[in-house]
DNA sequence: ATATGTGAACCCATTCACAGCG
DNA sequence: CGCTGTGAATGGGTTCACATAT
């Protein structure tokens, strides 16, 4: 086990921080490298808060549960902050992925990560259709789905982006994780059946339209204007 | 004046469920189409609840929310849920939504619509690329995104489907906002500004990426070998 | 005085347990 | 009986309030 410099309290808290704080956390996370970018050194946890929508409090629970501490007169200290962030989620030691599907979808997750450096990489891409592969599509090497296994197992692979049509998204989950990947991203319109080992991630954008067209349509009571 | 966004008009009838009770909805509803396109025509809460990764009283629950009522003996009825939930949806009169920024992401989004007949309905994209003005993209006419507003205002339009970068992310929103639709599908990594009035569902596949991340992690205790 | 750290209260979603009905 | 409908209990996440530190 390794343990960057910074030192948190004792407790090496396994705890699994709720989806919602985590997702917060990475917010909190961008937001300082945006700031950092700006030239600050510090920041409160209320204009944190103001920045994602949240109440302070929250903010202040949140980076205590996950070890760091903010100086009662300063606030946060930038830097130290995202290096704790970039640990807590396991960037430090880097985390790899590949992708599955290279479809519209697929590229354009590719190009989230094409120039910019992140602490989080792309490793390969797989798809089925012959035209692709051996291409270098979005900065990654397009490989055969059924060389999957051959290439990702034992290779350290924390994570797997699924971006196939709903009927292959099974069946490529299944083979991700015999390669030993723990972790799925699944943005097609399907219900993966994995061992409670993995965790998936569902982005579902049929599912956030419906969310929205419900919404939209109590929110909009009457629609006189202003 | 300052408004704290906090003012809830709650219909107590159309009351305001809950984002996560809407979401289940949505997928029950998809279920049931699947099972009723497989000949069936009752189905019991603890199937749908394992459907979907449920309990049953979960099920129940929402189905209450929304009205429908199931026979004590034999569950409920496929197609009558399914129109209930299409009420709930605001379906049966029709979602009209409109998309912006025709890249990998917009197209891949478009796909989804494509040949399969559904209440929600792409009437057009947009975009500033001239390269791109007046073709059929995906089925949908694509026109300069400076002709929003007079293509979209007055026209019933719902819903905003944002694919651009993230800079871009804010003006469109404002641009649909001013435009008369309530809801936003927010891809972009950006955190939106909109009146309260409007309803924005963030999907943000960096944001999902970097949680799995950590829960990845966690789920694998130790990454070195078996 | 101002901002953090945190126990305690609060609130809401989920789950339980059982009444009711076919 | 089996399955639904739902009040009541549970549990987890958020907010409050205040002690603490500088």
């Amino acid at each position: 086990m390794i343990t960057t410099g910074n030192e948190k309290k004792g407790k090496e808290k396994l705890s699994l921080t709720s989806q919602r704080a985590v997702a917060r956390l990475a917010l909190y996370r961008r937001m300082l490298l945006h700031a950092k970018d700006d030239g600050q050194h510090t920041m409160y946890s209320h204009e944190l808060a103001d920045l994602i929508g949240v109440h302070s409090p929250q903010v202040r629970r949140d980076l205590m549960e996950v070890g760091y501490l903010g100086h009662p007169r300063h606030g946060y200290e930038i830097a130290g902050l995202i290096s704790r962030l970039d640990a807590y989620f396991g960037m430090d030691q880097g985390i790899r992925m590949v992708l599955v599907g290279v479809g519209n979808l697929g590229r354009a997750i590719l190009n989230y990560f094409v120039g910019k450096q992140s602490h989080i990489s792309m490793e390969a891409v797989f798809d089925t259709d012959p035209t692709k592969f051996d291409r270098t599509i979005g900065g990654c090497h397009c490989y055969p789905l059924d060389q999957l296994y051959a290439i990702v197992s034992g290779k350290g692979v924390h994570i797997g982006v699924i971006t196939v049509p709903a009927v292959q998204a099974q069946s490529v989950a299944d083979l991700l994780v015999k390669a030993g990947v723990n972790g799925l991203v699944n943005l097609a319109p399907a219900r993966l059946r994995v061992p409670p080992s993995v965790f998936v991630e569902d982005m579902d954008v049929t599912l956030a339209i419906e969310k929205v067209a419900y919404f939209s349509k109590m929110f909009s009571g009457d629609r006189g204007g202003k």
